[in-house]
RNA sequence: GGUACCUUGGCCGAGCGGUUAGGCACCGGUCUGCAAAACCGUAUACGGCGGUUCGAUUCCGCCAGGUACCUCCA
């Protein structure tokens, strides 16, 4: 079996991974900040991790996963006033901060259950980590990185970059930033532009506060994951992922305030997904031009023709390598609808089929084409064209045009479980919701129906024969009538 | 202005120095009481101009167009 190579953002080019401790991986990745609805971009980098997540899992190494919910902090950018979003949200809606980061928090987790995203092994929320955040701030300022200014305390980028080197993640020098930084209006305690927050002191209006031996105030923008990722992962792990806007400021802060409390970088690995876009443009909440994942699975948003189901959504993300932009159309949504759906026949008929006592296809190479092209810095869209390729042969078999013998068909079946469900994460939501809520029963009542309309179609009895399958359809029951019987699902 | 990336057939989207990606749509065919669906099959491509090479969509240069980051953002 061949290794698994990624794309390493460090370094800019695929690497063998290798992990640091054998058999064990640390992962973390940047979690939703939760003060407004998950939207199409969060589905982004959650499903391609969470494939990581699984992929890693299925070659036998025992990862652990931290994904951070940002609950605090992130100064809001017309904020040198330094309030934070999450208190600048609970005022608005006059509720509690922890109370909005609740609310949210618990909307991005649905909405990740329904996009079958699996929980991270751990998920730690920044408000809840200050303590490992004050520590990690003391470590920087007895190294001599950073400087205290009226109760904040902010990392040194100038200094840091005499001995090492700043920007070694996003390919940015130093002088360039210094030049090109926009001059903020207002008052900057910085010594420099490129200097960042590691701790704000909370202006009095502020209601997001907590004590540290500087002042009342708050972490800054970078420093959650650069504590959490250490507190849970240790001082140095394996892969860090994120969105690729994230790169830059933000990764390469968080490299610069390890190297500066650590004294080494902790990432050996970084990973970064590419952005949907929208109209060729990026999809974001800034630009307001995002649509959120229940708008998606309702269909409630003027640029939407239809509703997307959550595994729509998920193919549709797999359908495209995770480097590479997507951009988001009701024409290529719809296409993924059917391509899923494709596929998920197949899979259905698949278990119908059977052996024959030869084997006229060859499917021997379709379990390493797969590995193959997951070990290929998990090329996904790769994936589903060998499993693709595989439905043909489905078809072709269940036309009885081929067949395979015994093993190959239980190769078949083990190869399309362990990629399609177990590895891509993708679920058969078409047949599967009222079925799984409706029962055998359910399913058995369908049959009996649809026996009987094969006995009124025997005799000729159209009229009785169309009244089933028209008022079944008006139920959201599809009749699709084959040579020797008949197939249906619940399409809703 | 700086940095990085992208430009593939009607649409989406992989990939590679020489061999069919795949999906959706289209067209042709099979099946069918009808219809729908389903299934099978064919076709269409690599932004422009140069260069390297026996050969480039794939490497290099230039040009054009586009995107992202440089400010919170997945």
């Amino acid at each position: 079996m061949s290794d698994l190579f990624l794309y390493n953002t460090l370094h800019r080019k695929k690497e063998r991974f290798e992990p640091l401790h054998p058999g064990q991986v640390g992962l973390y990745v940047c979690g939703p900040t939760v003060y407004g609805d998950p939207h199409l971009g969060h589905a982004r980098p959650a499903i391609t991790f969470d494939v990581l997540f699984r992929y890693l899992k299925q070659l036998g190494f025992n990862v652990r996963y931290v994904r951070n919910i940002t609950d605090v902090g992130h100064l809001e950018h017309d904020a040198d006033e330094g309030e934070d979003k999450i208190a600048k949200k609970a005022r608005l809606e006059a509720l509690e901060p922890m109370e909005v980061a609740q609310f949210y928090q618990n909307r991005y987790h649905q909405a990740m259950d329904m996009l079958n995203v699996l929980r991270p092994s751990i998920e730690p929320q920044a408000s809840g980590h200050i303590i490992e955040q004050i520590e990690f701030i003391k470590r920087i300022l007895d190294n001599g990185l950073a400087y205290i200014v009226d109760g904040s305390v902010y990392f040194d980028v100038v200094k840091y970059n005499d001995k090492h080197r700043y920007g070694i993640l996003s390919g940015r020098n130093i002088e360039e930033l210094i030049s090109n930084t926009r001059s903020l209006d207002g008052q900057s305690e910085k010594r420099n532009s490129v200097d960042f927050a590691l701790w704000k002191k909370a202006a009095p209006e502020h209601i997001m506060r907590w004590p540290s031996p500087w002042s009342d105030g708050f972490p800054g923008w970078h420093m959650e994951c650069s504590a959490m990722g250490t507190r849970y992962l240790g001082e140095c792990f394996d892969i860090h992922g994120g969105g690729m806007d994230l790169l830059f400021p933000h990764h390469e802060c968080e490299i610069a305030q390890s190297v500066g409390a650590l004294g080494h970088e902790s990432v050996r690995y970084w990973m970064h997904n590419n952005m949907i876009t929208i109209n060729g443009q990026k999809m974001g909440k800034s630009l307001g031009n995002f649509i959120t994942l229940e708008e998606f699975f309702t269909g409630k948003h003027t640029s939407l023709e239809q509703a997307y189901s959550p595994m729509t959504i998920r193919f549709f993300i797999l359908q495209a390598h995770y480097r590479s932009t997507v951009d988001f159309s009701n024409e290529a949504l719809q296409a993924s609808e059917k391509g899923l759906s494709r596929l998920m026949d197949a899979v259905a008929r698949l278990h119908t089929l059977k052996a024959g006592t030869t084997t006229t296809v060859d499917i021997r190479g379709l379990r390493s084409n797969c590995e193959e092209a997951m070990n290929d810095d998990l090329n996904t869209p790769i994936v589903l064209s060998h499993l693709f390729e595989a439905t043909k042969v489905i078809n072709l078999v269940h036309d009885g045009k081929a067949s395979l013998n015994e093993v190959d068909l239980e190769e078949l079946k083990a190869v399309f479980s362990l990629y399609l469900f177990n590895i891509l994460g993708l679920t058969d939501n078409t047949t599967g919701q009222a079925g799984q809520t409706a029962g055998e029963a359910y399913k058995k009542a369908v049959d009996l129906l649809l026996n009987l309309r094969m006995e009124a179609k025997q005799k000729k009895d159209w009229a009785t024969s169309d009244k089933i399958r028209n008022e079944l359809a008006a139920m959201g029951i599809e009749v699709k009538d084959t040579k020797d019987g008949f197939e249906w699902k619940y399409v809703g």
